[in-house]
DNA sequence: CTGAAAGCGCTTACAG
DNA sequence: CTGAAAGCGCTTACAG
C-alpha cells in the first residue's frame, strides 16, 4: 500500500542501497543522483517506515516519560521541556500517567521500557525498597529523587525551604505551620528537613500537619485545622494545597498575608494569579526536563558512564501572600 | 544482547514458529509444550522486540495523541482518558503537545503520523481552510470541532451555554459580557453562537470582548474592561480566564456573585475549589477520550467505513460566582 | 501439533 | 560512487 524503499529504488531505475543513501547520508552518494532520489521520492510521497529503520538499526528513537499525574502543574513544565529537548534530538517522547497510584509505577514503567530505548521517570512514588527495580529498566534517569547509583537531576528544596523560613523569621512569625505532602513523595521529606533544621537555627517552632494529597481540596481541609492551632504562617507542600488554604481562609473572612501568612512551592501560573498572589518557592521544572533528556541521551550513546546526580537550585519567589506577623 | 525468540526455541529445543505461537497463540499449541515454553523464556527474561512484531504485522499498536497545550485544565481529563482506553485496548499513546502554536500543528500531526496507526486530534487549531490536510493524515478522529467527511467527536457547547445565559437572565440579568476565547478556535465561535441566539430570544443585550487566550492572565485582564461597561453578568471562554476575572475582581474589592455574576467553561478542578466557588459548564472531557480512540479503532480494524460525528452534551453547575443582578 | 521458509522495509559492511 | 546480499526479530501461511 504505502510506498516503500524499493518502490523508489525501482522508479529511479537504482539499488535500494543507494536510495537509502541519499535519503540518509547524503555524502556517500553523487550530486546528480541524490537529487533524482529526492526528487522521485518527494513525487511518491514516499515516508520512511520507522519501524523497518528501528529493526535495523537496533533502537526506536523513542523515550518514555513516566509521570504521577499530568493534571499536577508542576508537571506540564517538564513534560514540554523534555518533548522539546527530545525532538531537537530527533527522538519521539511517549508518556505514561499513572494517576498517582504508585502500585502501578513500575508496571508502567516496565510496558513503557519496552517500546522505547530509555526512560525518564519524573518524581518517582515508589518506596526507596523497590527503587532498584526501576532503575534495572536502565538506561533511566529519574527527575526530582536522588537514587543510588543511577543518572538523577535533583530538584533541591533545602534552598528555597530555608529561605522560606527565613522569609518568615525575618517578618516575626514564631510558629509556623507546614502541610506535608505524600509520605511516598521524596520531595516532601527533604522539604519537611529543611524547614526544620532552618526553623531550629532561627529558634522557630513548627507545627506539622497531613500527609496530603498535592490538591487544592487537600488545602481547604488543611486550613480549618490550621486556625484552631496556633501557627500564624504556613508552608504548604505545593502550590495547589497553598490555593486551597488560602479559598478557605478567604471563604472564612481571614485574610492571607495579614491575618496569616501562606507560601507554596512550585510557582505554578495559578500562584502569580490568585488573590492574593502567592508567595512561593519557584521550581525549575522546565530546565530539569531539559537536562534529564540530555543526561539519558548521554547514557543511551555512552558518552555518559558514571553519571553524578545533578542539582538543581530553588528560590523563594516573594508576592503577597505572606506579611507581618500578626500580634 | 537481549534475548530473542530464536535463543528461546534453541533453549527449549523447538522451532521459532512453536515458541511464537505458544507465547502469543496458546491455543494452537500443545499444552506441554506451552508450559515449557513459558517456564524457559521466563527463565531468560524474554521480552518480546515490538518494533520487529510491528513490522511483520504491519501495524505499530501506537496511536497519536495531538493537543494543543496540556498545561490547559481541559486537557488532561481528556489526555488520561485516551490513554486509559488505549492501554485497555493494548495501544500505547504518543502524545505531542503543539504549545498553542497553530502554525506547528499539522507538521507535528505528520510527524506523529508517521511513527503511529492513526491520531485522535483534540481541538484542532488550524484554520478550516487546512483542515483537509489534516484530515488525509487517516486514520483520525477529531475531538471538539467538526469536520466534514471526517471522523469527529463534538462536545456541544451549546445546551451548556443556551442554561448559562437562561440562568443569568432569571437572575434579572439583562446586559451580559461574553469574554472570547480564541479566533482560531471552533468552540469560541460555538459558544458565541449560542450565546447570542439565546440571548436574543430572551431579549438580553450581548457585550463581547477579546479574543483572548485561554489563560488566568487574560482574564485579569479583561476584568478591567468589563468594569467600565454595563454588564452585570459574564460568561468567560473558559474557566481559566474566568478564574482570571474573579481574581482581578476581588483584588478590586468587587464581591463576585453578588456585585457581578460570573460563568466559566470546563468545570476543571479549580473552579470547585475557587472562592467563590464557580459557575460553570461541565465539558465531557473525559467521555470524548474514550468514545474518540473508540472510534479510532474502530476506523482502524474497519469495523466503521462512514463515521458520523459523535455528539457530546454540556451542563450548567451553578455554584457561588452566580447571584441575582444588582440593582 | 510442529517446522522450514518467506517476508515485513529498512541499513550497512563488503565488493567492485 | 553504486549494487548485491545479509541481517534486524518477529509472524504466519503452507506442508507434513
Amino acid at each position: 500500500m504505502a510506498v516503500t524503499l524499493a518502490d523508489v529504488a525501482a522508479a529511479a531505475g537504482l539499488s535500494g542501497s543507494t536510495v537509502s543513501r541519499a535519503l540518509s547520508d547524503p555524502d556517500k552518494v553523487n550530486a546528480a543522483t541524490r537529487e533524482k532520489v529526492v526528487r522521485i521520492a518527494g513525487e511518491m510521497g514516499y515516508v520512511p517506515n520507522h519501524t523497518a529503520r528501528s529493526l535495523t538499526i537496533g533502537r526506536t528513537d523513542l523515550i518514555g516519560l513516566l509521570v504521577p499525574d499530568i493534571a499536577n502543574p508542576f508537571f506540564p513544565p517538564i513534560i514540554k521541556a523534555v518533548q522539546a529537548r527530545a525532538s531537537a534530538k530527533g527522538r519521539t517522547v511517549v508518556i505514561a500517567d499513572i494517576d498517582e497510584r504508585p502500585g502501578d509505577e513500575l508496571e508502567r514503567a516496565r510496558q513503557l521500557r519496552k517500546r522505547t530505548d530509555g526512560l525518564v521517570i519524573a518524581s518517582p512514588r515508589t518506596t526507596d525498597a523497590r527503587l532498584a527495580e526501576l532503575s534495572e529498566l536502565a538506561p533511566v534517569v529519574f527527575v526530582n529523587r536522588e537514587v543510588p547509583d543511577a543518572a538523577s537531576v535533583i530538584i533541591d528544596s533545602g534552598d528555597g525551604m530555608a529561605q522560606a523560613v527565613e522569609h518568615l523569621a525575618a517578618l516575626g512569625h514564631r510558629v509556623i505551620g507546614y502541610l506535608n505532602g505524600p509520605r511516598r513523595s521524596w520531595s516532601n521529606e527533604q522539604r519537611r528537613q529543611a524547614i526544620g533544621s532552618t526553623a531550629d537555627r532561627l529558634g522557630l517552632t513548627v507545627l506539622e500537619y497531613g500527609p496530603y494529597e498535592p490538591q487544592v481540596q487537600s488545602g481547604v481541609h488543611a486550613a480549618d485545622l490550621l486556625l484552631a492551632g496556633e501557627a500564624t504562617a504556613v508552608i504548604a507542600y505545593d502550590d495547589l494545597i497553598a490555593l486551597g488554604v488560602m479559598a478557605r481562609l478567604t471563604e472564612r473572612g481571614i485574610r492571607t498575608g495579614t491575618d496569616i501568612s501562606v507560601i507554596g512551592v512550585d510557582d505554578s501560573p495559578m500562584s502569580a494569579m490568585a488573590y492574593p498572589t502567592l508567595t512561593t518557592i519557584h521550581v525549575p521544572g522546565a530546565e530539569a526536563g531539559t537536562v534529564a533528556v540530555d543526561s539519558l541521551l548521554g547514557l543511551l550513546d555512552g558518552t555518559i558512564e558514571h553519571p553524578e546526580p545533578i542539582r538543581l537550585e530553588t528560590r523563594l519567589v516573594v508576592r503577597s501572600s505572606t506579611g507581618p506577623a500578626p500580634r
